[in-house]
DNA sequence: ACTAATTTGTAAATCGGCATGACGAAATAG
DNA sequence: CTATTTCGTCATGCCGATTTACAAATTAGT
């Protein structure tokens, strides 16, 4: 649990861990786990013919994921077809929990999912964290995922994981926080500020409201571009169901896109890049109104009121990443842009111009552009979820942890 | 074999193939005859101890692999080493032939590539093809084809499959060519116009450059940005060992990203875009030169020489592609870029400008940015080991066909 | 109601594939 | 010349999925 979940690929075959029978029952485990989840409460021989096994082999299979407390049997069915009736199964609501928890800029918040992928608990507290150092916050957080751990402990779960998503950069082993500009956090590894007991993976906020659309989202595709912001417009990409991390783990980062080579200097060292004209305080500065501390609020309760000044530059905001996006469109050729995180609020008075921009820019039909459902919950939850992702991605793995 | 080469990523866990003993053997055979063709000659118990599995199960894959024709005893190694010395395997001279071949603007290209890697066969025709319809084209390479794989055959290799390389993007059926300008060519299946004896694909010669440097090139990470050019500046995205071919199969257009988002009109409907500032017409038209057959060559000449007005051009060329790859290292993190196919030539004029572009606008140290060894000759040579890489990754769906 | 047909779940036997352990073969070290 | 080391192979065993058979539970048909 060390190394990051989700990789965007397992390696090669030359170099693949031995190819042995082991392996081969933990991935149909595996397999059972996924499809009985994703498909309902479903028979045995139900499972069996949708993956492709034998019902003998699926009930060893499912007597194993029952015995380990990850599946659970209903009873049977009572359908109106003919033939003797399946015995119902479903994944268990007692086995293990995700636990997923988020430091914002002005929040703190920590949820308990279980293998269902219902949320058991959680837990929110309001307050700012700009400036604020790791070690308090953090104490903090730890407090409030005690009590999330100890309400779900309650409801027969276990605490399988730890995720949290933070909004900087995060170094590849999934502990370090390399770059969080608007916490003003860097270089910090964050695991010994954190609940020992459980494992621990710490992922940038896009990347997880990306997995949480992946996974939630209705009808996302497997591949596309996941665009939110705080403070730096944070993309994350995902390329046939898996997250695309890049060498260092910095993949993703929208926000220094060149969109006027010439423009203004940018913090960077570059010029015009695209955080100077859709970030959060060019657009607060864009649209005349004072530093605050929930902006993205602020901005939308403006535009909602018919604020000119609030709508032209959100307008501008979305026209400077349409430019943008059409860059990132053409180089990964994605099914669709999603807008998520904070971004999903001020969406109706970005999405024309951004649009428009990237039909102009585009030959042939242009890229569909879509607003998450989830909205500023996504990192949450995608944290929760990655989580409950790897156990049933390895079953066996987490076997008995009870 | 109609399907795509070298997808960006298996199925996930849910919808994968039965893993089934069979689906085992297959897998342990494409180890060990990787392991056997990357690490040289190789005893029984050598391959064993590098993938992980006994002795004893090592020789039994060995012997399926050599009445295959896949691997050759060379015989007993004679070593300073104590105990019995182990007999040499290596991967065989005359099993299958990748074939690979190549529709340039300006020529035509075949080669047969054996198991080894080394090329056994080769015929190329200089001749314009710009504005020539798809089928004369073809009749001609099939020609070269024929040639080649009947030498081949002399050898005692038998085809496995062929690859085609077109300036061009190609569907994900890898088949047919959507829009190939410098060509002329647009929405036209190549199956029915190739010899259909042998299993094809056909892709970009961006992506088999790509590949051709994963695979062939010194030290090329896993993770990198290929950048080549025919006219439209085309590029392809390699993450974890394998490409990144986007929804409809055109991810890597980087021909398109916006460089100065006010400048003129382009064919694509937007404004500004790279091609117009590092395009080959582009830069011909910078310095002052007219429309000519070898535009790479014409250029390289005049700069090597010390043109000054074409040394300008190609160095406004560089910055403009810095510019964009700015963009395209943000947003994908890659371990670097790689100046391949034509460019490779014009490298040491654009390279300065390029460099200093891309480090100026990146906050920390920049990509590195290197020259292919391969240059012009990558796509082809990607191509025909595209084919051999498939007999690789699963030997047994070509066992029997000698 | 009673039988036939159909489907489910499990048990027993079988097969495929790798691991284990032992052995002869072929080299080096002393 | 013997002891040691390593290689390749064989016999055996284990593990996991398949095959085959069968009892159980339901619907369809008379």
């Amino acid at each position: 649990m060390t190394a990051p979940l989700h990789e965007a690929r397992p390696a090669g075959p030359g170099r693949a861990l031995p190819d042995t029978q082991q392996g081969m029952r933990r991935r149909n485990l595996a397999r059972v786990l996924h499809t009985v989840r994703a498909e309902g409460p479903l028979s045995r021989a139900a499972v069996a013919s949708r993956i492709g096994l034998t019902r003998a082999a699926v009930s060893t299979l499912v007597d194993e994921l029952i015995r380990s407390g990850l599946l659970e049997e209903l009873g049977p069915e009572r359908p109106g077809r003919v033939g003797r009736p399946g015995s119902a199964l479903t994944v268990s609501g007692r086995g293990p929990a995700g636990i997923g928890a988020e430091v914002g800029v002005d929040h703190l918040a920590v949820c308990a999912v279980d293998l269902r992928g219902t949320t058991r608990s959680r837990a929110i507290r309001q307050g700012a964290n700009r400036g604020r150092s790791p070690r308090p916050v953090l104490a903090e957080l730890t407090d409030l995922i005690r009590q999330v751990v100890d309400e779900a402990e309650g409801e027969g779960l276990y605490p399988a994981g730890l995720a949290l998503a933070v909004p900087g950069l995060v170094a590849r082993d999934a502990r370090t926080v390399v770059r969080a500009p608007n916490l003003g956090w860097h270089d910090t590894d964050l695991a010994p500020l954190l609940p020992a007991d459980i494992p621990l993976t710490v992922d940038n906020e896009a990347n997880f409201g990306a997995l949480a659309e992946l996974w939630l989202g209705d009808g996302t595709p497997r591949d596309f571009l996941h665009v939110s912001a705080e403070i730096g417009i944070g993309a994350a990409v995902v390329v046939d169901g898996g997250l695309l991390r890049g060498t260092r783990g910095f993949a993703g980062e929208l926000g220094h896109m060149p969109v006027r080579p010439d423009g203004p200097e940018c913090a960077c060292g570059g010029r015009g890049c695209l955080e100077q004209y859709a970030g959060e305080e060019a657009v607060m500065r864009a649209a005349g109104l004072e530093p605050d501390e929930d902006r993205v609020g602020l901005l939308a309760g403006r535009a909602a009121q018919g604020d000119e000044d609030v709508r032209r530059a959100l307008r501008d905001a979305g026209t400077a990443l349409g430019v943008a996006l059409t860059g990132a469109v053409n180089l990964l050729d994605p099914e669709s842009v999603v807008l998520g995180g904070e971004l999903s609020g001020l969406a109706p008075w970005l999405l024309p111009s951004l649009q428009d921009e990237l039909a102009r820019r585009t030959a042939g039909p242009a890229c569909p552009v879509s607003v998450s459902r989830l909205g500023p919950q996504g990192p949450l939850l995608g944290a929760a979820h990655s989580v409950i992702r790897a156990v049933l991605d390895d079953p066996a793995a987490f076997a008995g942890q009870a």
